[in-house]
DNA sequence: TCGCCAGGCTTACAGCGTAAGCTTACACCG
DNA sequence: CGGTGTAAGCTTACGCTGTAAGCCTGGCGA
């Protein structure tokens, strides 16, 4: 009976619980609330125990980034749909990463900051060169353009993630905002916020707006 | 005599030496490593002396941000010379941009951060809308472009300071990490590596490149 | 049965931002 | 001239961080 017990209530630690419990908890908390000794107890464990199993915290934020990596939807065209091609491919792999970085706000930061080689990003990476590389890209195009796009999807969530304000208060924002953008001294960011007050312009950043300069490019550049 | 000695030695504090120090600091040494104690050991003074004339951190974060986009150009059209207009002043705002971003590593990653409500930044961002608006962009339309461009200009600088290889150095790299990149899983980053190593792809990465795919769409959208 | 050792725990250190309160020197006023 | 208010420095202290070093203990292989 007592060999019955492998599993004590609790299940042992291993590198996979304490990444998925890291992505978990910065999801919860916010990255910068995300500590070893937090991290620790959400695991019902010291926070040193947490370095048999990685080798320190930037491995830790190397792991969860890479699982983030994985949630995204590879670049892939559909053979049923004729209809379908690269453009469409790439089109849907942006709005994925945009959505999946919206759902995980702490990412695109340490997207950017630190080399991804997880094996959903090597996956991820490899993929996008396909794809275009299939459309007739040669690498050097296809380098480009993998790049043009990933910076406007990481520019753009990041922007969208760091602004404090929701779009339906924009409009009071930025009547509570002109007293400091004075028309004498910012004649234009003054009109720009008049046109977001008088309901004349929503104010809201468009994704697909630069997204769609790119891809058009990109088709061209390919003929 | 006595009476000479206004300034002893040391000027004396001000928000503007503490921010400049600051700036001058995190260009040292990074801004990971710019903490209060060793800004204040920069200045003379002790670490809770700064407080005097900075609310917090934060607050030399803004200070020091709004200081490095002062150093951008501002998109202006020269008036001199006939045959410049809104495409090539807003291309020399994203090189001087990029330029100036290289110079303070740090800055990328607090500009994308934060809000910055700094007068250098209203005064950078009222000329772009301007220079757009007096191109024929409606203010939604220049709005959409701002971001699209800036987008750019944040998103390339940081995937650039944060790739840890010299350019001279690709060829090497590519072919220590060939053995990482099996063909088998991963056969089209590793024939990107390949190409990089037969010298048949220089794998640098091309600011120009997406500017450009993003302003030539601008300038259909115009018309 | 013995010894190994993986996987936990404990303690400790240097560094962080900053709250609270103390000290000093100078400006001003009656 | 004496007295007082205040700006601008200093000191101490608190709770937090990542992690180095070493200890303990239960289970497994020989």
């Amino acid at each position: 009976m007592a060999s019955d017990k492998r599993k004590p209530a609790r299940p042992g630690l291993s590198q996979d619980r304490v990444l998925h419990a890291a992505l978990t908890l910065a999801d919860e908390v916010g990255v910068e609330s995300l500590s070893m000794r937090r991290l620790g107890e959400a695991l019902g464990v010291q926070a040193m125990s947490l370095y048999k199993h990685v080798a320190n915290k930037d491995d830790i934020l190397d792991g969860i980034v890479d699982l983030v990596i994985g949630q995204i939807a590879v670049p892939e065209i559909n053979r049923n749909n004729p209809g379908d091609n690269w453009k469409r491919a790439m089109r849907r792999r942006a709005v994925s990463a945009h959505d999946t970085l919206l759902r995980h706000p702490w990412a695109p930061m340490l997207l950017l900051s630190r080399v991804n080689v997880g094996p959903a990003s090597l996956r991820y990476v490899d993929a996008t060169i396909g794809c275009l590389r299939n459309a007739g890209f040669s690498y050097a195009m296809a380098d480009h353009a993998w790049n043009a796009i990933d910076n406007h999807i990481y520019g753009f969530t990041l922007q969208k993630l760091n602004f404090p304000f929701q779009p339906e208060e924009y409009a009071t924002v930025a009547q509570s905002f002109l007293p400091q953008i004075p028309a004498a001294q910012y004649p234009h960011l003054n009109g720009m916020a008049q046109q977001v007050i008088d309901g004349k312009h929503d104010g809201l950043a468009d994704f697909d707006f630069g997204l769609n300069l790119i891809l058009d490019g990109l088709e061209r550049v390919l003929r």
